[in-house]
DNA sequence: GCCAACGTTGGC
DNA sequence: GCCAACGTTGGC
């Protein structure tokens, strides 16, 4: 099993809403980057476990854990011209975009912060961690899942 | 194919 | 709200 993190802006999409949602589940649409992408399509797996980051947000870190419950299959969105996230150039015949289901496990019972991660032994190559790093979808190793665990 | 300009992300 | 870092676009 393979680990990840999403990121989202708590404003626009906060894991409580994943909590509310039917199900506990949604489609992780809009992402609009070629290699999240093909992480989406790809490398997700079901039953693959993810953390679920509020970027942007009061208290910037992750919030809890979701699953993999759909593998990658094709943003609709993309192709809505009524949709914001609308992209011309993706078809339904030869989609550009991917996205996947998931479903909220669990939520910490506090977020652990960004703050907080920083300086965490084990956690140096961290994706989340490296300056300048903005993929919204991104690795997360096996060591570094089961340290940031270790500190709920 | 280069690279300047532009739009977006996301911590602060 | 600011702005640095990044990815994408498009003229040449």
């Amino acid at each position: 099993m393979s680990h990840w993190l999403l990121k989202s802006e708590e404003e626009v999409f906060a894991f409580a809403d994943l909590l509310n949602a039917p199900k506990k589940t949604t489609h992780w649409d809009g992402v609009r980057n070629y290699q999240a992408r093909n992480t989406l399509r790809d490398l997700m797996k079901k039953g693959d476990q993810l953390f679920f980051y509020h970027s942007r947000s009061e208290a910037i870190g992750i919030a809890g854990i979701c699953e993999v419950v759909r593998e990658g299959y094709p943003d609709y969105t993309a192709l809505d011209p009524a949709h914001e996230h609308f992209d011309p150039k993706s078809k339904s015949d030869a989609p550009t975009w991917f996205m996947v289901d998931v479903k909220a496990v669990r939520a910490f019972p506090r977020v652990i912060t960004l703050a907080e991660l920083k300086g965490v032994k084990g956690l140096e190559k961290m994706v989340l961690l490296q300056k300048g790093s903005r993929l919204s979808v991104q690795p997360v190793s096996a060591a570094e899942w089961g340290i940031v665990c270790g500190m709920e």
